[in-house]
DNA sequence: CACGGGTTTCCTGATT
DNA sequence: AAATCAGGAAACCCGT
């Protein structure tokens, strides 16, 4: 028996927004989980990625999880024992997978990821001048991006992953990648710009970018927060990416190359087999699966004030497969 | 107060 | 043998 009840009353802290659905405490215990794997300072061997393109993960110390579960849920008494019994009721709602036969060993599923919500929320975006905000996600945590610039009027594609860490600006287009010297310009100095002011936010500036252009934004991360929209003003300050882009060339941009002619903005395009619809809005948090894809366009004429946008779940997981080997071989 | 989601507890019975 | 895995049941918590 034991009504080992108690400690049991104030819920302290509660912010101020709108606690979404069902949330006690602000995080779930899958999103608990995910936060160590993805917080090394964190995670002193608790818990390991064993493919994390697959989102498999173990328990290094299921024990200790447990206990730092139990503090965040003011429970003293929490074990892995009952850790894992909530981890088994996710197989049925598919935020986790079986992974048989391999102890302490689990799998995020497919709802490992945001909502519908969430994606509506995200549809927002904001247009000004030429620059153009693309909502992200608060506290994401990217750990590399690639960034592919198209121009459909010409057919061609650029574009090369970079890495982020922290407050760095990256220009999109280094050197390696520039195919065509009438798409979009050169990384440094006027070109495309992804930049990252804070540590938590990453907003997306695109700058004297020309008619006709669409970018896909590859982030490799995970997202740990609802989507927040941010306003940026647009700097413009080369960053130094040489280096880095030599050092993390990958074959993802030649992949992406269009391969499709497509002249028409509103048709679908294809771009090394990546499809991008025009499918509803959509950008996923892709949790235990590592990244999302977002993909954008602006409108011909910027005085229409208006960007082209679409966004498509299903480049998620075409894309995914694309740069698997690339994640891979950045994580080491 | 009722109700539902998300666990938390407990437990019996396998497996590793 | 100890640690896990599997789930069913039911109690809890908490937000609506």
């Amino acid at each position: 028996m034991a009504y080992s009840s108690d400690a049991k009353k104030s819920q302290d802290h509660t912010p101020k927004s709108h606690t979404k659905k069902h949330n006690p405490r602000g995080t779930h215990l899958w999103e608990f989980i995910r936060d160590i794997l993805l917080n090394p300072e964190k995670n002193p061997g608790l818990i390991k990625w064993e493919d994390r393109s697959e989102g498999v993960f173990r328990f290094l110390k299921s024990e200790a999880v447990a206990q730092l579960w139990g503090k965040k849920k003011n429970n003293s008494s929490m074990t892995y024992e009952k850790l894992s019994r909530a981890m088994r009721y996710y197989y049925k709602r598919e935020i986790l997978e079986r992974v048989d036969g391999r102890r302490l060993v689990y799998k995020f599923g497919k709802n490992a990821r945001g909502n519908r919500d969430e994606t509506k929320r995200q549809q927002k975006y904001q247009y000004e001048g030429i620059v153009f905000n693309v909502y992200v996600w608060k506290q994401i945590q990217v750990r590399y991006f690639t960034i592919a610039t198209v121009n459909l009027s010409l057919e061609t594609i650029q574009g090369g992953p970079c890495s982020l860490e922290g407050k760095e600006q990256c220009g999109l287009n280094g050197p390696a990648y520039r195919r065509n010297a009438t798409s979009i310009s050169p990384g440094f100095g006027g070109g495309p710009k992804l930049l990252l002011e804070d540590p938590g936010e990453t907003v997306l500036i695109l700058q004297d970018v020309q008619d006709e252009v669409r970018a896909v934004l590859l982030l490799h991360g995970f997202f740990t927060s609802s989507p927040v929209g941010v306003r940026r003003k647009v700097t413009s300050k080369a960053g130094n990416l040489k280096e880095r882009w030599e050092k993390l060339a990958s074959p993802t941009a030649q992949h992406l190359r269009v391969k499709k002619p497509n002249t028409h903005m509103q048709r679908n395009i294809n771009a090394g087999g990546i499809s991008h619809g025009k499918g509803p809005p959509l950008v996923s948090r892709a949790l235990g699966l590592d990244f999302c894809m977002l993909k954008f366009g602006m409108a011909k004429d910027f005085s229409q004030k208006k960007a082209v946008t679409t966004w498509n779940p299903g480049c998620l997981w075409s894309a995914k497969r694309l740069l698997h080997t690339d994640i891979r071989k950045l994580e080491g």
